[in-house]
RNA sequence: GCGAUUGUAGUCUAGCCUGGUAGGACGCUGCCUUGCCAAGGCAGUGACCCGGGUUCAAAUCCCGGCAGUCGCACCA
């Protein structure tokens, strides 16, 4: 599928859409109708369990998305946000002013304003390198959107630019509430704000992005995982320093390319979690090593996770798996003047950070585009059982008051625990087609042997089965428990 | 942000060049029909991105804005 086909696919069938969409829409931000607000509920829920619940030292929390300036100020992002452009007077192309002033062999201090580029701009004239025409006056490009926090307007904030912050700003206060141990995991789903040049192609780059975020505060020293469960397991990684793709067990990155074991066995479990829980195929899936210029300042090390979505064209960015070192509980603890190391076994220990970032809405776009399949005629969005926005749909077969009412009870019996649809209208075939393309994965059906009682078959519905299209009889008593089966997260 | 290009019912599209009644398909709704995979019949629903200009008259021409796509740049 193509984007337009994507996009279009999701407005007509009611997954997301631009926000203000009647007043033309704005670029960069989204809103969900029922159906995406339930796939992403999907998602988180998943990814809730399998990185977060299933991990007795991984805590979830919640925070505000208005930050005070000072926070920001110490974890460096309102100085490294704060990139200043240049343009080209004549092809109007924008550059970085402080790479374009390198690359001249101008040394720039860091924090440089407009005025000080400038300034060097013309006293070592430089131009732009495409035309060698002169640059327009250079403006001050911050990443962060500025609020002001109280009615003065005096307060300055910003929404916050990653979800990141405020596992790091709660950390020292759940440290002692909770556990007073190492590992101990915090985590968030949350929206952050990021003001993009250029938002664009869909779900990937927005102004307003939910991230599901988990942040592993652990002791250097010492991080035990359970190795050994993923000692074998192969992943896809395209190494910095080759740029080649290989498929390399968890033990020979370790061995081969210097990956720390803890490093390397929270690859293998991210990479379970798209083949296994999401059922993105294996050759879909990578990591992509960041290093050099590419990689953020502060990452000891730094893998992109990457599908290959094909209305994107290729294999974009879905999530991450940083090293961050102790940057930023050292950060913070200059900035606030408190102390944000911890004693563990009578020593002082300032904790590392890894982190494991998922945007939630380019990881519902992606799974959109994997699962959609058109095979001739169907249309079907294959998603697993557990993520699919309706679990299951119940149709009366026909018009038929008895039919009516069976149907009627069966739907008020299961809506308590699953999210059903009931559809009257049309041919049963339609009404098939139409559960496929939104991926209700089991349809019911009440017929005429439901309802008769000289029937051996009275009490019981045909559910189909979204992939096969094949059909069983199952007792209308047992529903409840073959849907639980059917949607249980089995890790 | 720059350049190219596009914007017509829920979706896809004809019409635009050469100004004059906006047409089709699918979908959706209702009724009839129908004893399990988009059947059929009848009826219905619904659109020119927004604002200004030119003109007797604008979906069509002009200007501005907004939004999408592609390329460049940006994406600590």
């Amino acid at each position: 599928m193509n984007i337009d086909d994507l996009a279009a696919f999701a407005k007509a069938k009611g997954f997301f859409w631009p926000t203000a969409e009647i007043y033309g829409g704005i670029a960069g931000l989204y809103d969900y109708g029922h159906l995406g607000a339930l796939l992403k509920r999907r998602f988180e829920q998943a990814w809730l369990s399998y990185f977060v619940e299933s991990n007795d030292d991984y805590y979830l929390i919640d925070g505000a998305n208005m930050l005070p300036d000072k926070p920001l100020i110490a974890s460096g992002h309102a100085e490294r946000f704060n990139d200043v452009l240049v343009g080209c007077s004549k092809c109007h192309t924008y550059y970085r002013a402080d790479v374009t002033l390198a690359d001249s062999g101008v040394k720039v201090s860091e924090g440089a304003g407009p005025k000080e580029i400038d300034e060097l701009m013309k006293k070592h004239s430089v131009k732009c390198p495409k035309d060698k025409s002169d640059f327009l006056p250079s403006k001050a490009f911050n990443m962060m959107i500025d609020v002001h926090l109280n009615p003065e307007r005096t307060e300055k904030g910003y929404l916050r630019p990653e979800t990141a912050q405020t596992a790091y700003l709660n950390f020292f206060r759940e440290f002692n509430v909770l556990r007073k141990s190492l590992p101990m995991g915090l985590a968030i789903i949350g929206r952050a704000y990021r003001n993009e040049i250029s938002p664009r192609q869909g779900l990937y780059r927005m102004r307003e992005l939910i991230q599901a975020e988990l942040q592993i505060f652990f002791d250097p020293a010492a991080f035990p995982t359970p190795f050994e469960k993923f000692r074998k397991r192969e992943v896809n990684v395209v190494p910095y320093s080759t740029k080649k793709q290989v498929r390399i067990s968890v033990e020979g990155l370790c061995k081969d390319y210097g990956i720390p074991e803890f490093y390397a066995y929270h690859m293998a479990l991210i990479d379970t979690f798209y083949r296994e829980v999401l059922g993105v195929p294996e050759e879909k899936i990578h990591f992509l090593e960041k290093g050099g210029d590419e990689k953020a300042f502060y990452n000891k090390i730094h893998m992109d996770i990457e599908v290959d979505v094909e209305s994107w064209g290729g294999f974009k960015e879905v999530g991450g798996l940083h090293y961050r070192g102790d940057y930023d509980l050292t950060s913070h603890t200059k900035g606030s003047n408190q102390d944000l190391s911890v004693s563990i076994d009578g020593k002082r220990v300032m904790p590392n950070v890894l982190e494991l970032s998922f945007g939630v809405d380019r990881n519902v776009w992606m799974l959109v585009d994997i699962f959609y399949k058109i095979d001739g005629e169907r249309k079907m969005l294959m998603l697993k059982p557990y993520l699919a926005p309706f679990t299951a749909a119940i149709f009366p077969l026909q018009k038929d008051e008895k039919i009516n009412e069976a149907a009627k009870a069966l739907h008020n019996e299961l809506k308590a625990k699953f999210r059903v649809f009931v559809d009257e209208g049309g041919s049963i075939g339609r009404r098939y087609a139409r559960m496929d393309e939104i991926g209700t994965p089991y349809c019911i059906t009440v017929d005429f042997e439901s309802v008769d009682k000289k029937s051996e078959n009275y009490n019981t519905v045909t559910v189909r089965e979204r992939d096969t299209k094949e059909q069983k009889r199952i007792k209308i008593p047992e529903l409840g428990k073959f849907l639980e089966g059917k949607i249980a997260l089995g890790f």
